[in-house]
DNA sequence: ACCCCACTTGACACCGTGTAAAGTTGACAC
DNA sequence: GTGTCAACTTTACACGGTGTCAAGTGGGGT
């Protein structure tokens, strides 16, 4: 063979990556090609199209940031409050890493079916996250009395939506540590019970 | 003429508008000119590009839906909190009506400059009227010392986004009261300084 | 009778995605 | 060495959507 095809697959979806993290402009099946060293067909080869591609980037990204021991630490969090802190953390530390990645997926969502559910699916994901995170506060009787459990899972996935990552560190300028640390606060704020 | 140009132009304006807000697919060229009863080249005697028809479309909905009468009661409000509710109502109640509109706009942001720029003026209008809002708090006492003005116009802004009322919406299957009712409450939860 | 203007029809270039088909090259089997 | 398989190449093309170009058509105003 005239290369490794795991290598050959692998370097495909590191390279798609890296390219739409530093992805000033729309990422073409072209571009990904030539930065493979490939022809724009053997991509094809791999991959039936570009939203599987794009798919398959997201789901190599999970294993090689390791998604899951990322979110351990607020599944062993003893309270409510530390479970919110350690999810708003982890998921929220999270974010920059599959920016790039999620713009591009969620850019297709509108004519792609396939792209959308992949994106939605993460996203229920994250929203369990929440969930299991308000559920200990209410637990703890540390959830306000103002929000059932569901309405404040609905504001705290929405607070930690992509978007407003987006938002805050591109539009508004803030850094890493910013965010989290006001998305910290606004969280406790909205959700906890006061006094 | 066969007919009046002023009449098709708003013609055009208005079904453009029409098939964004029941836009259940992409909207094409083809599919406005179709709906406005011209061909898809008439199109482009009247608007040089799609991006620039989408814009047109938002100002024509602006002067419609006259958006200025909307937010005039926020700018009159005494009370620094009064300001917030009432920029809370015009703004949030205002999302619905160019919804389908801001769909297609940002969609174009990812390859159009223009869309882009255009879209980002009207959220830049948008985070003004936040920042009106969280300037009369810190006057009269109600905005938290644990956040700069520039901070608490940021997370306002966010809040108050089009996506986090999409979602809110659409994915999670608020009612509109719902929403601001529930914006009401974490806007002030995040923002009025306790006790 | 004249022109102008809004509009029509039809053709075409460009771009990006995805398909199809035939050819090249290297590794491995026997 | 010959044969085969798999990865990959090159070339070509269909499709859909945007935007351009050019040659009409037909009613209104003067």
């Amino acid at each position: 063979m005239s290369s490794d095809p795991i290598n050959t697959k692998t370097r495909i979806l590191d390279v798609t990556w890296n390219l739409l993290e530093n992805g000033d402009k729309t990422v073409r099946m072209s571009d990904i090609a030539k930065a493979a060293g490939i022809s724009r067909q053997a991509l094809y080869l791999h991959f039936p199209n570009r939203a599987e591609l794009l798919v398959a980037t997201t789901r190599h990204i999970d294993v090689v940031k390791n998604v899951d021991a990322r979110l351990e630490r607020s599944r062993s969090a003893t309270s409510g409050v530390e479970r919110l802190h350690a999810f708003i953390e982890g998921w929220g530390g999270y974010i920059p890493e599959i920016h790039g990645m999620s713009v591009a997926l969620r850019a297709m969502c509108s004519t792609d079916k396939e792209a959308a559910a992949a994106w939605d699916d993460r996203m229920q994901a994250v929203r369990h996250g929440c969930q299991a995170a308000v559920h200990a506060m209410s637990q703890d009787g540390s959830l306000t009395k103002d929000l059932t459990e569901k309405t404040a899972t609905d504001l705290l996935w929405t607070l930690l939506s992509v978007e407003n990552w987006e938002r805050l560190i591109r539009d508004c300028g803030w850094t890493q540590a910013a965010y989290e640390q006001a998305i910290k606060r606004s969280a406790e704020a909205m959700l906890m019970a006061r006094g």
